[in-house]
DNA sequence: GCGACAG
DNA sequence: ATCTTGTCGC
């Protein structure tokens, strides 16, 4: 499985922001991946010696069973310094890396970051998407760009429309009662109504939902 | 010009 | 993201 190549650094900030905006023309915001899901899968991005290594884990779930089926992690140097808004090109390639690695492709991806809720509408899980042509969807801890609308009930599973310019770019999903609420938004292959039931059915008993919860402590290593 | 700014 | 202890509320 070869995926088109993620663009150099060269400093060059507004050459990659035509490239988001030529990817996030290819974005399809319809379902469109197997039902009933088989399995799915949970991507986030870590660091090592103050940046210079770049830890990313995948971690595949049985999407009845919530049981972990396989883990993975690679490490890759760093390619490039954090610039808002160009998140993917400095993760991605990990990212890609850790799917490789994994037996089973999965039906659905979870990226740890922004799906279309983005300046450019193509942030970290629109990018893996189109990538790798997998659905995927955004689980974001944090709003990169947007605002809330209405009041945001403090019960588990209530959620509000995160709008951009006019228009609905995602959702703040509050996945547990007394916790800040997630920035959920589709990334590829998912219709924007269907993102956050999607992650809720993966959402146990902590903020995040099962699979990008257990990447993040893979990549962090808060693991063990 | 000023402030904001996923991870 | 990462560096870090105790503390408050569900």
């Amino acid at each position: 499985m070869a995926f088109a190549p993620v663009p150099e650094w060269t400093g060059d900030v507004a050459a990659l922001r035509a490239v988001q905006d030529d990817l996030a023309r290819q974005v399809v915001l319809k379902d469109a991946f197997p039902k009933p899901l088989r399995t799915v899968a949970g991507f986030d991005v870590g660091f090592e010696d103050d940046g210079a290594t770049t830890r990313a884990a995948a971690v595949l779930l049985d999407a009845d069973s919530l049981q972990v089926l396989e883990t993975r992690l690679v490490r890759l140097p760093k390619r490039m310094p954090y610039v808002p808004g160009l998140l993917s090109f400095r993760e991605l390639p990990a990212l890609l890396a850790a799917l490789c690695l994994l037996s089973v492709t999965p039906d659905l991806v979870f990226v740890d970051g922004q799906g279309i809720a983005h300046p450019r509408r193509l942030g970290i899980a629109a990018h893996f998407g189109i990538a790798t042509d997998l659905p995927s969807i955004g689980v974001a801890k944090k709003i990169l760009v947007g605002e809330n609308t209405t009041t945001l009930h403090d019960m588990r599973g209530a959620f509000t429309t995160l709008r951009d310019k006019g228009a609905q770019i995602g959702w703040l999903l509050r996945s547990k009662a007394g916790c800040l609420p997630l920035v959920v938004s589709p990334g590829h292959r998912v219709a924007m109504a269907t993102a956050p039931e999607m992650v809720m059915r993966f959402v146990t008993g902590y903020r995040l939902p099962e699979p990008t919860r257990l990447a993040d402590r893979l990549a962090s290593r808060r693991d063990e």
